[in-house]
DNA sequence: AAGTAGTTTAGAACGATTTTAAAGTAAAAA
DNA sequence: TTTTTACTTTAAAATCGTTCTAAACTACTT
């Protein structure tokens, strides 16, 4: 399925934006990338965009799957081309996240979920320290 | 051990402001909160304090183990006063957080740590979405 | 071809956090 | 004790990531 089909096929409209943006980012490459990291690869791919209608785009991708958002305490919100389930070691010096894929983790016991809701999806995230 | 010396043992000079804060958070009670919720107690504890101030303290008490920031891609960075290793259900459209003890969960296998580098705590998150 | 609903944009606005630099305070030295 | 020194607090300004505004534009439908 080419790009503009995805976008079809996730209920977005194939603009010339977010074609650019697709081209980057659903090549199958798994990645983690700022809003400001992805418009520096849309300027060296000879293109410009609005940092407005990035933002748009990566909250727009997210809401219906395309990447996923990393939940991490840093100031700046870091998106993730991986969308399957899986997790991350993370060097809270340096801000780095490294994937841990899903079955390399083993949740032998998971707690009941509270009452009325439903888990919608575990995250695994491993702290790590540079040794010194 | 007093909050006078608590503060003292983890390097941090007991100040009349860090005084303020530590008899709010360091009662053994379990919480999240945020620098905003923080500076609310404050106020209605008859006290009150630069913003600046209470950033300043969350950073050194945070740096110093007394209380721990969860990891979250919120945009207000939440705190915890249960510095134990322990786990977070997390409702992504309220941001609510929920404790999880650690022995709630049993991760029965783990990926190797990168060369280099050390464990430094693990965390389980655990996405939540209210049933319709 | 015309209409309409959704999209992009520059720039302003916003909100959380940090910086600045001056005044204040705790601890150490004399 | 007094003095000195280093650290801390503060209000206000600055910063930074992100969102909003409203006008121009564009993809799709009729």
């Amino acid at each position: 399925m080419n790009n503009k089909e995805k976008l079809r096929k996730a209920g977005l409209r194939p603009t010339k934006q977010r074609m650019i943006i697709a081209d980057i980012l659903l090549d199958g490459i798994n990645r983690h990338f700022t809003a400001e990291n992805l418009q520096n690869e849309i300027n060296s791919s000879g293109n410009s965009m609005s940092i407005a209608t990035i933002y748009n785009c990566l909250k727009k991708f997210r809401n219906c799957g395309l990447i996923k958002q990393v939940e991490s305490s840093k100031d700046t919100a870091i998106f993730d081309t991986n969308i399957n389930q899986h997790h991350h070691f993370l060097d809270e010096e340096t801000g780095e996240l490294i994937d841990i894929e899903n079955d390399e983790v083993n949740l032998h016991k998971l707690p009941k979920i509270p009452q009325g809701y439903l888990n919608n999806g575990v995250e695994v995230l491993i702290k790590i320290k540079k040794q010194v």
